[in-house]
DNA sequence: AGTTTAAGTCAGCCTTGTTGACATTCCAAG
DNA sequence: CTTGGAATGTCAACAAGGCTGACTTAAACT
């Protein structure tokens, strides 16, 4: 542990930016990075009785309709349980809408109604913005770098998901 | 809301990155990321006692030692009822030490003990492991534009803090 | 002397995650 | 046709880690 400072030149490449102190500053930089993303949909939603896991099933509803439960399970990465507290409280409130399926009545599809879609445009308008400024701040080539260094950072399971995400919404 | 598609080229430059569709998958990665950019920590953290909070503190004593109680209570942006919690375990446990300050004997300066400092080294490792993956695979322009893009996506209160923070680690 | 600040504590609440047990419904294979 | 398994939902219980509000202690500042 502790790997000190000589990381650099491992096969002649420059690989200076992977000192330990690099790492760190990395680290840090997602911890408070991630703090910003969520800052403004939490601000949205503590005003309501929801919180950050109705915005995350609300964003994937809205991005896959007519998704199942037990695919948005796979997403999210929760229990059935913690989901279907959440999910619950959503349909009872008239944001979501659960539909049987048709070739398998087992399956629920989940779809927005009217308020659900006004709720996510909201949440998502204010997330998109700071999105939107961070990237203009940044410029395309650090967007384009930020995209490959989050892609890696998955596993390789998350990264199919987010692949299959890319290319429905594309 | 839901501005379509046509952000591109206002004012002449080239925009196309700002599509709502790259705003959500930036939002997207971003989720997905944070997951793994967590998940070995949380693995070791799970078989204790201890949870992402005692991490989180524990990152920032070893980073800062002998920061007070109140300057970590700005960095982690919590209530000082859920700092104590998490720090009073680990100050229980042995991890942490609590001194009490020289000048100002109001204040309480916070340490690693040689434990704290063993399971930091466990915790940082594996989460520097993954960071380290990610910026190799990603390349030196990628890490660059990654840090860009998420020191845009700070608030300017939060990003100073994140500056303070880097100089004295530096 | 009086006020403010740093820290800690108690009590209670909420969201969101977890396990485990169990019911229902329905498809599909034997 | 029956039975096994998959998809869904529900109940109960629990824990972590946020939150607010009220309050104490000690030290420092004015």
């Amino acid at each position: 542990m502790a790997d000190g400072r000589g990381t650099a030149t491992a096969g002649g490449e420059n690989l200076l930016f992977l000192t330990d102190e690099q790492l760190r500053q990395g680290i840090e930089a997602m911890f408070f990075a991630y703090r910003g993303f969520t800052a403004d949909p939490d601000r949205i939603l503590s005003d309501m009785a929801y919180g950050r896991a109705h915005h995350r099933a609300i964003h994937f509803i809205n991005r896959a309709p007519g998704t199942t439960v037990n695919n948005l399970l796979n997403i999210l990465g929760v229990t059935k349980q913690s989901l279907n507290r959440v999910l619950r409280t959503l349909i009872e409130d008239g944001l979501v809408e659960s539909r049987v399926g048709k070739t398998d009545k087992r399956e629920r599809h989940l779809h927005l109604t009217e308020d659900g879609r006004a709720l996510e445009g909201r949440l998502s308008d204010a997330q998109r913005a700071r999105m939107r400024a961070a990237f203009r701040d940044a410029g395309p080539e650090a967007v384009a770098g930020f995209r490959t260094v989050l892609e890696a950072m998955m596993d390789t399971e998350m990264h199919r998901t987010y692949q299959r995400l890319k290319e429905s919404g594309a």
